[in-house]
RNA sequence: GCGGGAGUGUCGGAGUGGUCAAACGAGACAGACUCAAAAUCUGUUGGCUUAGUGCCUGCAAAGGUCCGAAUCCUUUCUCCCGCACCA
């Protein structure tokens, strides 16, 4: 029968989803395995064979984990709000509801189609009410233990967005989702989240993860911690905390920089140089569009002198550009004879610099001199090391009260306010009166609404229905919170919801989270390294300190899949023309094939180049297997394929467990053309199936069932490994060899004598006998000659030119005519 | 600038001290089958050479360590990714 892969693969995906073989609940006494794929936003455009490899993937080790003898959780959701849906509903005049739950119908079917083990029965989308309901009632929560507070603040803001950005969303001081969009930095009253609360258990919590070490670098400096000294600098009577991991250069202080950002700048201009400090404020703002690369160190003076608290030396206090308004205090002492960025900012405003560190052949007339040495200049410090300088100044700035240790991070608070519809209502109500005041916990959720009109910035303000509400307190006017929250909030704890994703009366069960958490295997994309990645640490950390769950990190071991890119070797897109469509190749070749495919091209956290004489190959392969099931004839398992299937299970079990798929595909070629070759007794050829079916598990059901089988092997146990007999194997080489080398010889002798041979005489190390001549028949019939095999101390061989002392253990001598 | 990763045959890619002229796949070439083609099967696929051998070249480039290197070290070049004035 000809392999008609539609009618099979859409017969068993069928027949999973009506015997709901892959829905699980807790089961006590079964070990779990939870592996989860980020879960994605739902597209118009639906998915592309990306998302195939990526979902593959994680299929292949939530099939291999069920066989064995896991209970295997392996859901799938949607991260459907966010401001592309929004957008393109607006584009296409539709609402972005039934734009989305359109989408998502789609992924859906195209995910069943690429046979895809999910519990279907576990799903959800974050646009859901009975989901994001959750969002706010853990955003009150968190309000409640002062980890949500509301401040004004130098943010982000996208101008293509409309709406604010988190500090993680600012990629190149560009907006992540808008590349062409510079964000402007605006003073504006927003929501945050103390993430920075948990920095320190971020940073160590790294270290105990089973993650790509790329991915754990990346986090900790997005953390950034960083020791140094805080140290009060008095400015007209007034204290002002700069930070500093240099206070060994103290003495080399000859001025101040303060953020021109800085919250409090004005307070320190004096009436006389007020229009020069307005002056450059504008000019800074209107340059941010190009010079982002070399932008030059500029400042001005704000008229305020400060005393450097250890020399007492009255130094001059500049706002400057280049100077982080939210790191350390916004503030900075400059020692331009020892940091670059100041040496620069001297020369330029010809401020004195001062050399207090030495080091062997250090200068500082050309550039600042920015390693440690030996102080000078530095009153009863000279001569000290760096180091002990250090401590020592920072002893004696404590001992005086003005100075202390102090540890900083780079990471921010999380600012979650988006000025946008498309997003999970923030439960808050702003009252004449009481100020804020949280939406009542039993008036959630606080639905979206959904009639709103699009067009003029955030419909929700506009919508006056949702807007005018009474105060919770005081019931006099008030107006609710129109900010919807950054969908990195709803990502940050979906992984709990699969859970127990019906609950309606909390989040989630306590004990059925307990009871599958943390997610044994994470995979998705490294792109989400210090975004959803640390948000959902954070989260499960803060959940943890609530109450909610007892385990305070959500992801134990993460794969970052590699990207597919298209034949041409660049990335998919519609403009390149090379995007490939999952239907495209299902159609053609099968999606048992194109999985297969996918993960043999190379190793999974590479990129994969996709090519089409590459699938046809996979197609052979698979082709040949499902012929030789319905065609091959099966007889006893010999020695040398048992030991070949054993070590074949040992070495994939192993390299499945290791994400090395495309070696597993590799054996898995080898072993099927070794049973196609030498044949093999169905029960073993059934355990070669069960190794395919994570691969391809349609072809796998449909032949395991064509056996009368009448269980599915999706769910039958994995193979063990028996014994593996290497010195057979090793035998089998040889004879391999062995027949090389006859076809060899016999091709010089027609070259060079031009004569036909007939026969061959075979001359072994006496102990390998046996095992030659059990390989008699195959010699013959693979190089088409009679086969004389001897000893070479055989006393009647046949061995007229005495080639039987050329015999080498495992490479026998040969003589042919 | 800082940090991370990578450069292998015609191509995609395995391989991280000896068993390596280098798995596997693709492509190409030759042969079998066929009236023919496709599919399928067999063989070849760095060079020279040869009764199955041996030699040379070879894993970005140049040096080095070692009895021995694609694999370790140094320098250089190229590419990819991340962070980017964090004091």
């Amino acid at each position: 029968m000809e392999y008609n892969f539609k009618a099979i693969e859409s017969k068993w995906q069928k027949e999973w989803e009506k015997k709901k073989v892959f829905e699980v609940k807790e089961q006590k006494g079964k070990k779990k395995f939870y592996v989860l794929e980020m879960y994605p936003y739902p597209s118009s455009s639906g998915l592309h064979m990306g998302h195939a490899l990526n979902y593959t993937i994680g299929d292949i080790c939530a099939r291999f984990k069920r066989m064995n003898g896991f209970n295997v959780l392996y859901p799938m959701g949607f991260d459907s709000f966010g401001l592309p849906a929004e957008n393109a509903a607006i584009k296409a005049k539709a609402h972005p509801k039934k734009f989305t739950e359109d989408a998502i119908k789609n992924y859906i079917r195209q995910m069943k189609e690429i046979g895809l083990s999910y519990d279907w029965s576990r799903t959800f989308a974050s646009h859901d009410f009975n989901y994001y309901k959750w969002n706010q009632y853990f955003f009150l929560k968190f309000l409640e233990k002062g980890l949500v507070y509301r401040k004004k603040a130098p943010v982000n803001f996208c101008r293509k967005c409309e709406s604010v950005l988190a500090n993680e969303q600012v990629h190149n001081g560009r907006c992540w989702r808008h590349e062409d969009t510079e964000v402007e930095i605006k003073q504006l009253e927003q929501w945050f989240i103390k993430t920075t609360k948990y920095a320190e258990e971020l940073l160590k919590d790294i270290e105990n993860l089973n993650w790509p070490e790329r991915i754990k670098i990346m986090q900790r400096n997005w953390i950034g911690k960083s020791h140094g000294t805080e140290i009060d600098f008095t400015i007209d009577d007034k204290s002002w905390k700069i930070f500093t991991t240099r206070p060994d250069t103290i003495f080399g202080v000859t001025f101040m920089v303060v953020s021109a950002q800085h919250l409090k700048l004005m307070e320190l201009v004096t009436n006389g140089q007020k229009k020069d400090v307005e002056k450059f404020l504008k000019k800074i703002k209107s340059v941010s569009e190009k010079e982002q690369e070399e932008m030059e160190k500029e400042g001005v003076f704000t008229g305020s002198y400060a005393v450097n608290p250890i020399s007492n030396e009255k130094i001059p206090v500049y706002a400057g550009n280049f100077v982080v308004a939210d790191y350390g205090s916004g503030m900075v002492m400059a020692v331009p004879g020892h940091d670059q960025r100041d040496f620069e900012f001297a020369k330029k405003y010809q401020i004195s610099i001062k050399e207090v560190i030495k080091g062997e052949n250090s200068s500082i007339k050309e550039r600042a001199y920015v390693n440690e040495g030996v102080l000078v200049n530095s009153g009863k410090f000279n001569g000290m090391q760096s180091e002990k300088a250090k401590e020592e100044i920072t002893k004696y700035l404590e001992s005086k009260k003005i100075g202390r240790k102090k540890i900083e991070y780079k990471l921010k608070d999380w600012l979650v306010s988006r000025q946008r519809y498309w997003g999970t209502p923030i439960p808050v109500i702003y009252c004449e009166k009481c100020g804020i005041v949280p939406v009542n916990e039993k008036e959630l959720p606080v639905l979206l609404p959904e009639k709103v009109t699009f067009g003029k910035g955030n419909p929700l303000t506009t919508n006056e229905k949702f807007v005018n509400v009474k105060c919770p307190k005081c019931k006099g006017k008030a107006r609710r919170e129109t900010d919807t929250m950054d969908t990195f909030f709803d990502s940050s704890w979906y992984f709990l919801r699969y859970c127990d994703n019906k609950n309606n009366k909390k989040p989630f069960d306590s004990a059925k989270a307990n009871y599958w958490m943390p997610v044994d295997q994470y995979i998705g994309g490294a792109e989400h390294a210090c975004m959803h990645l640390i948000y959902a640490r954070f989260f499960t950390k803060a959940l943890k300190d609530l109450g909610f769950v007892k385990i305070d990190e959500p992801f134990s071991k993460l794969f970052n899949q590699g990207m597919l890119l298209g034949s041409d070797g660049e990335k998919m897109s519609k403009s390149k023309g090379n995007v490939i469509l999952p239907e495209q190749v299902s159609s053609k070749y099968g999606i048992d094939t194109a999985r297969l495919f996918l993960v043999s091209v190379a190793s999974p956290d590479k990129e994969v180049l996709w090519s089409e004489n590459g699938i046809e190959g996979s197609l052979r392969f698979v082709r040949k297997v499902f012929d030789f099931a319905e065609k091959g004839k099966f007889a006893q398992t010999n020695k040398v394929v048992e030991s070949k299937l054993n070590k074949a299970i040992k070495e994939i079990t192993e390299d499945i467990e290791k994400f090395r798929y495309n070696l597993v595909v590799i054996k898995l070629r080898s072993l099927f053309d070794s049973i196609i070759e030498k044949g093999v007794s169905k029960k073993d050829f059934e355990a070669c199936l069960k190794l395919l079916a994570p691969f391809c598990p349609h072809i796998a059901e449909e032949i395991w069932h064509k056996f009368g089988n009448k269980s599915f092997v999706s769910l039958e146990k994995w193979p063990e490994a028996g014994k593996v007999d290497e010195n057979l194997l090793k035998q089998e080489e040889n004879v391999d060899k062995l027949i090389d080398d006859i076809n060899n010889v016999a091709k010089l002798v027609k070259e060079k004598q031009g004569k036909e041979v007939s026969k061959v005489y075979v001359y072994v190390i006496p102990n390998e006998k046996q095992g030659f001549v059990n390989n008699k028949n195959i010699i013959e019939k693979k190089t088409n000659l009679a086969v004389e095999i001897y000893a070479v101390n055989d006393k009647d061989k046949h061995d007229p030119q005495n080639f039987s002392k050329k015999a080498k253990p495992g490479r026998p001598a040969l003589f042919l005519e």
